[in-house]
RNA sequence: GGGCCGUUAGCUCAGCUGGCAGAGCACCGGACUUUUAAUCCGGGUGUCGUGGGUUCGAUCCCCACACGGCCCA
């Protein structure tokens, strides 16, 4: 053991941490620059175009043989590389069309050269000249003139690893964006989607609308609500969990042909596919029934995947998933029979089907309604297995108080849900219209609330079945959670990873969050 | 809600059986006018998630907690 007493102490003082010392560092950096009247955060800069499309008319005035006197290019964006080799320099300048490599050398530049040294990775920087093509035959501009546009006041994550770490990536997207180019990506192509649904269902003669989203009743789903509180009318009031009957109104108000793509909000739990809030997508389509509804599921989502993707088949883990229509129709009865060996018909009540249920080996709860038993036996047994696009067809009533029953089988509605990579992305009714029906329905979910303890049966809305007796038409009716379409349409595996910001527990740990 | 795994420098990651905390990138100083993860020389980074415990000694073992991930319900 070495005696201690004589060590020096330690100095704190002198000791930073390498992200104090890099801190320190640009800050020292924007001082002078200050000091040398430079405006380290300018109010504009005027861009003659992006990126790619300097590189891109480059090589094609390139190619036509054009000698360059064009006029100078100015251009712009982040530094996300450095390559300075004394009295020149190459630097990354990346916009949201890709890189563009600047030249700077010190006896084009001038003065201006000094500005690099005050320069660090992050930085938005401004450059003006011309295009001109480097040894190795890069399209590069050299620049006759710096401007910097934004100093950047922290370091970015590794440029060549980029930023693993996930909750930091969900935290703090921006760097995720910055690090990791081809997450922007999935972000574009989810815009395309939405954008891609707008216009077909516009080109169909549907009027996108907007309803509320603080909702008095938050009906139309089996789901918790989040509940909040309106000051000014001391009312409790909910987010709403679906857009079902607010829509259904309108059909009722004649515009036959509406849609609405909105976030809703479920006080549910995380996880691959499920987030508290997401977008959905539902439509209402007078005169129209699920059969329709079917037809135009497959044309919408075929047709996205082509836009989107390139392609209707589209690779997802180990299978490929192939979106050209038409998809198979199976009927949940049969499926249901086939993939657990249990006729859902020869237990009509929740006691009879909670035994077989416990026979099969699930774990049902004590008191569990019937149709949240088969909804359990459905997510064993037979989604799994729906890999390919399909429609599950005819549901149980007690599973669908929205829905209108089935002609010819008794007990089931007219209902399907279309299924791709296992998981539910479609749901369609021919919606019910019968308001004395309806009353009925609803007083048998509130039974389920009162008798099974079900927190998510569906409430009544006594406005809505109101409206309903003013009379409404034959209406074939569709939701589609667009989160999960997005996922299967950009190949990835999380919700997370389709949405921007994800839902993530607070941190409370104040130099956690200082980070 | 339960189980398992993870949390080490700004980032990406090593760290053996408990014995002075490591690399690359980034950063700082120097050289360098066509680089491409530029290169070369030199420099030092830290609340080892947090709080307890065991121990002469804990990044390492134990307990609790926080956050995240995966699986199950």
């Amino acid at each position: 053991m070495p005696d201690r007493d004589e060590s020096p102490p330690p100095q704190p003082a002198d000791n930073l941490s390498s992200l104090q010392a890099n801190l320190e560092s640009r800050r020292a950096k924007l001082g002078r620059l200050i000091a040398r009247g430079i405006d380290p955060y300018p109010r504009r800069f005027a861009r003659s175009c992006s990126a790619a499309d300097a590189i891109a008319q480059f090589e094609a005035a390139d190619a036509a043989g054009l000698p360059d006197d064009a006029p100078p290019l100015r251009l712009a964006g982040r530094i996300t590389s450095m390559r300075v080799m004394g009295r020149a320099a190459f630097l990354d300048l990346r916009d949201a069309t890709g890189v563009v490599q600047a030249l700077l050398r010190r006896n084009v530049l001038g003065d201006d050269y000094a500005l690099l040294s005050d320069l660090d990775l992050g930085d938005f920087l401004g450059v003006t000249g011309q295009m001109m093509r480097t040894r190795t035959g890069q399209p590069t501009i050299e620049a006759t003139s710096l401007t910097i546009l934004a100093k950047g006041m922290r370091p970015l994550p590794e440029k060549w690893h980029g930023l693993r770490d996930v909750e930091t990536r969900y935290r703090q997207r921006y760097l995720d964006l910055i690090a990791n180019p081809e997450v922007a990506d999935t972000f574009v192509q989810r815009s395309r989607v939405i954008s891609g649904i707008r216009r077909f269902l516009d080109n169909r003669g549907f009027v996108e609308v907007d309803t509320p989203i603080l909702v008095p009743i938050p009906a139309g789903a089996h789901a918790r609500p989040f509940i909040t509180h309106h000051n000014a009318l001391d009312q409790q009031l909910y987010l709403r969990i679906a857009t079902e009957l607010y829509l259904k109104r309108l059909i009722v108000g004649g515009l036959d042909k509406v849609y609405e793509i909105g976030r809703v909000f479920r006080n549910e739990g995380i996880d691959q596919d499920h987030n508290p809030e997401f977008t959905l997508l539902e439509s209402y389509e007078a005169y129209a029934d699920y059969n329709a509804v079917m037809e135009m599921v497959e044309a919408l989502v075929s047709s996205l995947a082509q836009d989107v993707h390139g392609s209707m088949q589209i690779p997802l883990g180990a299978h490929v998933i192939d979106f050209t229509p038409p998809w198979p129709r199976l009927s949940l009865r049969e499926e249901l029979q086939r993939r657990s060996g249990v006729d859902i018909d020869d237990y009509p009540d929740a006691e009879s089907l909670t035994r077989i249920a416990r026979q099969l080996g699930l774990e049902p709860a004590p008191r569990e309604a019937r149709g949240r038993l088969i909804d359990k036996m459905l997510s064993v047994y037979v989604e799994p297995h729906l890999i390919q696009p399909s429609f599950l067809m005819d549901y149980p009533e007690d599973m669908s108080p929205l829905a209108k029953s089935h002609p010819d089988q008794p007990g089931y509605v007219e209902r399907f849900e279309a299924f791709a990579a296992g998981m539910e992305i479609a749901n369609s009714y021919t919606e019910l219209n019968d308001p004395a029906v309806q009353r009925a329905r609803f007083a048998a979910q509130e039974h389920l609330r009162a008798a099974y303890d079900d927190d998510e049966a569906d409430r009544t809305d006594d406005d809505f079945l109101t409206a309903l007796e003013y009379g409404m038409p034959p209406t074939g009716g569709l939701g589609i959670g667009i989160d999960r379409l997005v996922m299967l349409l950009t190949a990835q595996t999380t919700i997370r990873d389709v949405l921007l910001f994800p839902q993530m527990r607070v941190l409370h740990d104040e130099s956690e969050r200082e980070r």
